[in-house]
DNA sequence: GAGGCTAATGACAGCCTCTGCCAGTTGACA
DNA sequence: TGTCAACTGGCAGAGGCTGTCATTAGCCTC
């Protein structure tokens, strides 16, 4: 996660007023022409064109292309991980962490929508799951974001990451099965959130018994 | 996996065997180059120079720079994946999939030595999770191993993957172990393949126990 | 409210990865 | 040996990204 820095409406002058506006319109139509045209079919000469700014001003906003696909994406793992610090400790890793994805992704919804319409970020997630090199990057910060996570729940069991290693294979399991319904979710029809959310869950539920070792046929959870 | 294509040794004509060695000095080259140098500061050029050929072959041999990274690599995933094939049905998919890690690693060397040093490859892996453009690559690749890998799995236990999510969630939490315990052995000092060897043991036998929920201070394993 | 200060921008040159194209060279094979 | 096909080199060019520098435009003070 580059910072987890939202624009955040500092309604000082008309300069910051004037960076905003650049910034919320690269940004829309970077992810409305990605979405619709294709990632690497659209070049950053484009965006840049299309908001009448020159292209070296887009990666002055922007360190890179990428980093314009990666925005939202961004907040929302920022929220997840606020999510998980508060989650009661009496809840063991596995249920806070069930509980803080759900949770930020019903709640972040509003943040989302002062910047570009929600669908239009479902419709990049997709795209992300879907481009090769995207989905690279994506699964990249993924391991950045477990690596905070199990920070946050080793702090919470007061154990020490470094020295006990169950903390990182929680975590990896989880988001393991994380990327599984994201992929899947891509991949399917249902392209609302809540698709996604029942799917996540189903499949959290399979994990513990999926481990466990006995795959007798009792316990089939629905097809997706 | 791109292919799974050994530079199968066909003792025909002049020209294959030239093709051999081009190849085979691009890869040492750039691999070569990509550990003592680093792979963003390496450019195509001057492992182009280096073995004396032009850019243009480098690239007619070599999709892209990262391809050449991930030559090897290569190699050993299509190992693990024969191997998996070959363990015994009785086997739980968890031990089968431990055990064909496992085995892989201590079988491929040979293979390995015939291209490159095996020590040029172990530092080539640590190469890999440390270069953030590379550590991402691999990660895309390890998920699409991981799919292979739920197939072969479903077909053992003879079930549907589409409909049944078993088979790609054990899949997912086994592979979530295995990134931890490679990007810990890539950090660490312990840089033989004993040592990732035992690492990987000792993590796998985690996984279950982990997962179950019991966290009391018993089971505690050594640290790395 | 005019002028100086500084942040933001545009324009240009340049590096690097990667691709298409075409001409030249070199094994392969009759 | 001569023809054919494969392999190669070299060139041009697209696209991502960076450094530099002159110009523009808010901002702030007097």
């Amino acid at each position: 996660m580059v910072d987890g820095q939202r624009p955040v409406r500092h309604p000082v002058g008309l300069r910051e007023l004037k960076k905003q506006r650049t910034r919320d319109a690269l940004l829309r139509v970077a992810l409305d022409l990605f979405t619709t045209r294709g990632y690497e079919e659209t070049t950053v000469d484009e965006i840049a064109e299309a908001v009448d700014v020159s292209q070296r001003t887009f990666f002055r906003y922007f360190a890179s292309k990428e980093e314009a696909a990666f925005t939202i994406q961004d907040m929302v793992e920022t929220h997840f991980l606020a999510e998980l610090r508060q989650r009661p400790s009496r809840e063991t890793p596995f249920v806070a962490m069930r509980h803080a994805v759900l949770a930020s992704w019903s709640r972040i919804n509003e943040a989302i929508e002062a910047l570009i319409p929600v669908e239009l970020h479902l419709r990049t997630y997709r795209m992300i799951e879907s481009t090769p090199s995207l989905l690279a990057a994506h699964l990249r910060r993924a391991t950045e974001l477990e690596e905070q996570a199990a920070l946050v729940i080793a702090e919470r069991e007061g154990l020490d990451v470094e020295s006990d290693p169950r903390p990182r294979v929680a975590v990896a399991a989880f988001s393991g099965v994380m990327r599984v319904t994201g992929r899947l979710w891509g991949q399917g029809q249902e392209t609302g959130l809540d698709g996604l959310l029942e799917l996540t869950q189903s499949y959290l539920d399979q994990l513990v018994p999926t481990l466990a070792g006995d795959w007798s046929a009792r316990d089939q959870p629905p097809a997706p």
